[in-house]
DNA sequence: TTTGAGAATTAGGTTGGTCTAAAAATAATT
DNA sequence: AATTATTTTTAGACCAACCTAATTCTCAAA
């Protein structure tokens, strides 16, 4: 069976508001994120419950079905590859890749997917460090914690941020401190949380709390 | 104005059934060519007209605009650098890349073909040895040289024949020189000037230079 | 110059995706 | 427990892109 892209973006959308599938999700909330109203996402239910991907009973919510989950990390392998692709290929920078991304991910050729994977390196993440299913729907997870919280001498590997405004990234960039980059903690102000960071074993620098609990590190 | 992926495909057919304005073109060709049935050309034909890339005439026919020729050549653009990038950086053979290519034409972002563009090195030809019109949708008539006066390596498609006697057309056919064919120089003989060609990355044949001086050849 | 074949258009219907406004169901408050 | 507020669904409509069947137009042959 086939999605049309309208549906492929909703089951997406339900996807992450669900969290996977663990938490439920409401109508409204599905509506804002796919920018579009409560009367149309009831209509869109309807049809994806008909389809099997959700398990749907009026009024009480919604559940996304193993098969739904299959097509939602499909479309997220194929949203986080081309957002490589557009990074590391075109030199896009990281906050003008997702409309295109949010584009690209619906066409439809496994056999393209498959080479832009090996053309790519068969890359684990995204450039956002989010990380991308593999062809049968299995992300490895490895635990995240913020910047702010790792302890003096601790040291890890930049995978994500939780701020991906343009002036946040602006200022990654100015700094050094890209995902994939290597760092160490070298000291830590009780005071108001600021912390010293050694990047990739040949640059300090300093940020405040604020910025460092935006930056996701996996340790090492 | 935007078109939507639906009007930019019948435009296209337009441009291409009419050689680029030249020749008119009937709601049945239109039909067939994009499997669909006249009564819908009709339907889509009043909708381009009101949108004016074509100028349209019930019952007698239409002319694409210069509005709707570079709407055309804008995605003939797209669609043929998208071919090269299947072929030169996915390996995607020559006469698989039609499909997703006609999917990827329509991907909106004028910054990912101008990255594409450069990131292929600004391609004048696609796959087939078809010409990718620029930016502002020239399009470089098509240099074609005779294939005795190509370099061993070089590539390239068979455009046209000099000689058209029957006995010549005979020989081709023989060989699988036919119109379309894409040739790669594999030798050539300093003492007679004779050729040696591979044809459809398959055949190899031998010529003389006599024959080959009367097969035209674009470059690509 | 009438007529008939074939081409093209219109009429009316379907499907997918959206909307607004109204109705119904559930949740919260008194 | 009753009433109000909120969420959700339904009703009815619109637009894009298609379809079949009926109609209209053009053009060439009788
Ligand atoms: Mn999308
Ligand atoms: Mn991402
Ligand atoms: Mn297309
Ligand atoms: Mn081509």
């Amino acid at each position: 069976m086939e999605l049309t892209v309208a549906e492929e973006n909703y089951l997406k959308a339900i996807y992450h508001l669900s969290d996977g599938g663990k938490k439920s999700v409401s109508t409204n909330d599905i509506a804002s994120e796919m920018k579009t109203k409560p009367a149309s996402v009831s209509d869109m239910l309807r049809k994806l419950g008909e389809k099997e991907v959700i398990e749907y009973r009026k009024y009480y919510g919604l559940q996304i079905t193993d098969s739904g989950k299959r097509y939602a990390l499909q479309t997220i392998r194929k949203h986080r590859l081309w957002e490589v692709f557009l990074v590391d290929k075109l030199n896009f920078a990281w906050d003008e890749v997702h409309e295109v991304a949010e584009q690209l991910e619906h066409i439809q050729s496994p056999l393209l997917i498959q080479r832009l994977d090996a053309f790519l390196n068969y890359p684990k993440f995204d450039p956002h460090g989010d990380p991308i299913p593999d062809e049968f729907g299995d992300v490895r997870s490895r635990p995240r914690v913020q910047l702010n919280e790792m302890e003096i001498n601790q040291t890890g590997q930049i995978v994500a941020v939780e701020d991906s405004s343009a002036a946040f990234l602006r200022y990654l960039d100015k700094v050094g401190a890209y995902i994939g980059a290597r760092i160490k903690v070298l000291d830590k102000v009780e005071f108001d949380g600021s912390i010293e960071i050694l990047v990739d074993q040949k640059k300090t620098i300093f940020m405040s709390k604020d910025v460092a609990s935006n930056i996701l590190i996996i340790q090492s």
